[in-house]
DNA sequence: CCAAAAGTGTTGGGTATACACCCATGC
DNA sequence: GCATGGGTGTATACCCAACACTTTTGG
């Protein structure tokens, strides 16, 4: 055992840092929560929540904490995507960063950001970005548009409770996509993981539709291993 | 900039190691190379073949790095997976891991490997590896599965040209499952991605069969961004 | 001529796509 | 009653899965 510290120790060491691309949905816009940089050579620039990993935290450990700090929420869904590593990312030296996702629904948590330096911005909108920020927004959003296709996670950013228009809006703006509507109903139905809540939109000035719920616990039990070569 | 660097400086440091889960294929079965581990506690286990990633060195780089000394190989399949930080998975104290993926033809290798602690092992007969290996290769493993059915990677573990019979016991090994014949021809034909060398297997004590290379030109050219929602 | 694997087509069922009309609600 | 979006069905094309026989080669 000793040998094997004596080994590590001989290593060398580097700062490691998580930042999450925390994405919500709001206005039928695809949004990231951003917040100003504090380093002066990226004055006005838009950056990534992040943070350090501290010595004796595991990275999802500090991802979380990251979204506990900064929106108050603790039940997010969170996923690993990518570590970054360039030698000048970081303008105070090297720094190594683990870039995490984050699907949240905007309404739930409004309330609990105080900080007014938070900001969501519209994905498509995104520019000039500090350190590689934009790079790791990008390798993000590809990891959403890809998982949003093969897994119900989508559903993370909506409402509980929510219309199918809501859904195919969410997909929609995600893709960047137009899809059919009776075939993206078809689609769903013949899923069959929505449940009917019996309940109607409120206060829209058209026919409400009906509200509906992701039968998380049916979609777990159902889970398929898929073979397909599509290339 | 002076403030940057003092921040950077301020944080904490950590030993970041990067691990490479090296895929082969040889005798119909999904191998991976495999080293003796070099610590007491490990005796006797094997481990991934890894190093630390330098002060100035990027992960790419430094994955690149451990194939070059390992196989004396360049121009290699490499893919950065997933990041490992559990705070015990290294005896000697902690020490963040980021996974890469590699994909190579033994053939073309297997005289360049000198140190005979080197072996490729079946991946379906792993057990007991030192460190989180396999944790570390079981995600891996799930990577690949789920790319190959999406991406031409196969390719890299045979020989440049192969024959038909040789591409279904590739993804029948990997998938861990059995495909009818006719049509996975039809599959692959209908891709129109195979190019018939005109030459025939030799040395093969039945009727020989057709040598095919994969088109990359062609398939690079024709990548279309697929929509459709699924699971 | 025997063994072993290569090579080849068709059919049926299911799934994706394209497309148009009536309905319920708010104003 | 009109504007707005909700809700529904059908016909077609495509793709996938299932399935058996003939051909070529080596020995």
């Amino acid at each position: 055992m000793a040998d094997a510290v004596q080994l590590v120790q001989s290593y060398p060491q580097m700062p490691l840092t998580v930042d999450c691309v925390i994405f919500g949905f709001e206005e039928n816009k695809l949004k990231v929560l951003l917040i100003r940089s504090d380093l002066e050579v990226y004055k006005g620039k838009w950056s990534l929540l992040g943070d350090i990993v501290k010595s004796t935290e595991e990275l999802d450990d500090a991802a979380y904490r990251v979204l506990r700090e900064r929106t108050g929420m603790t039940d997010v869904y969170l996923k690993q995507v990518q570590t970054f590593s360039k030698l000048n990312r970081h303008p105070g030296g090297r720094v190594v960063t683990v870039a995490y996702c984050s699907l949240l629904n905007i309404r739930h948590h409004e309330l609990q950001i105080t900080d007014n330096e938070l900001h969501w911005q519209s994905v498509r909108s995104l520019k000039d970005m500090a350190f590689d920020h934009k790079e790791i927004i990008d390798a993000c959003y590809n990891w959403l548009q890809k998982s949003i296709q093969e897994h119900p996670l989508g559903f993370n950013l909506l409402p509980e409770k929510f219309s199918l228009r809501e859904l195919q809006n969410l997909y929609e703006a995600i893709l960047n996509v137009e899809l059919d509507r009776r075939n993206f109903r078809k689609k769903f139905f013949s899923m069959d993981f929505l449940i009917d809540t019996g309940e109607l939109e409120e206060d829209v000035k058209h026919r409400p539709g009906k509200l509906y719920q992701f039968n998380f616990d049916k979609y777990e039990k159902s889970k398929r291993k898929w073979i397909g070569i599509d290339f």
